[in-house]
DNA sequence: TAGTTTTTGCGACTCGTTCGCAGTTACGCA
DNA sequence: TGCGTAACTGCGAACGAGTCGCAAAAACTA
């Protein structure tokens, strides 16, 4: 396989089905391959290669960080997880399944994700406008968040602009 | 100073008038300072600290990157300058004088530049939808890009997703 | 011009991520 | 059931972007 396909998103409703996308396609299916499906599975967000290797905080065995890396960039040729950038700080990871879309607080570093047709308003008036079709999957929208707008009304913000 | 506030933009249209800025609240006007305001001023685009440090290949003498980007966070602090995350890739600085925002495109990574009252009613849609006072000029709104989209129709992408 | 204080330039270091490679392991087939 | 051969692992070393500590050098001030 020499292009890098992104793949559609595959869904997968427990580790054994997704072990058997990856069967489909000449992958198979080692020990530290299924931990990270474990750990994805198992988690309520998106996670940092990081905290996969340290198998969640010690819920499940550790694994080798690059091995990690290597699987996660895998199952996401796959189509099975996808990752996104929220800021700065490391990438996140998550199963791919439902479409997911975030807002992100530059202030607070808050995140809420919606499901991708909430967001269809905002794509049309974007592409109308600029022919662009936004995506706020993988980069997503940045601005103040409701709680910060409101703190913001008076005196300027005192965390470390962390920027 | 313990705090790092993010000054409103400071317009200076030129080297000179920058230095007298900075004069102003007792910052010195050091030789690779000034360096870092001229490839400011000579780029006509946001900047990566290499590429000043390297003095735009060449046109300016080199400096110390170390220094370039301590010199950056000044600028930055006094308002001078500004930063932004268009994807992957080193943070890109250029003076902050207008304000401007961002369209990237995440297929080919081509970057818009937009007046920020152009992306008013982009605004106005979030903010009534979500509360949120989106800002695309520190981290850009991503999407496909006009070009990007009519050559999706029917084939896939043939770049790496450098995802 | 001397004194003080900022700034420099260098090297060492962090963090997130990737690469190279020898050793292991999962699967396909006999 | 075991065997060969790919795919995969785990380790260490390297990467790019950015930061930090520190002694030496400049910039402003009196």
């Amino acid at each position: 396989m020499t292009t890098t396909h992104r793949s559609p998103a595959l869904a997968a409703t427990s580790v054994e089905e997704a072990v058997e996308a990856l069967r489909e396609r000449g992958l198979r299916a080692s020990a530290a391959r299924r931990l990270v499906l474990e750990a994805l599975y198992g988690a309520d967000g998106p996670l940092s290669a990081e905290r996969v290797a340290e198998g969640l905080e010690g819920r499940l065995p550790r694994s080798d960080l690059a091995s990690v890396y290597r699987n996660l960039e895998t199952l996401e040729e796959v189509g099975l997880v996808r990752h996104v950038h929220l800021g700065h700080g490391p990438g996140l990871y998550a199963l791919a399944a439902p479409e997911h879309e975030y807002l992100v607080c530059e202030s607070c570093h808050a995140v809420r994700t919606v499901a991708s047709e909430e967001l269809d308003a905002v794509r049309t008036q974007v592409r109308e406008q600029f022919g662009y079709e936004p995506r706020f999957a993988h980069f997503p929208l940045v601005g103040l968040c409701p709680d910060c707008i409101s703190e913001s009304h008076g005196h300027e913000e005192r965390k470390r602009a962390h920027s």
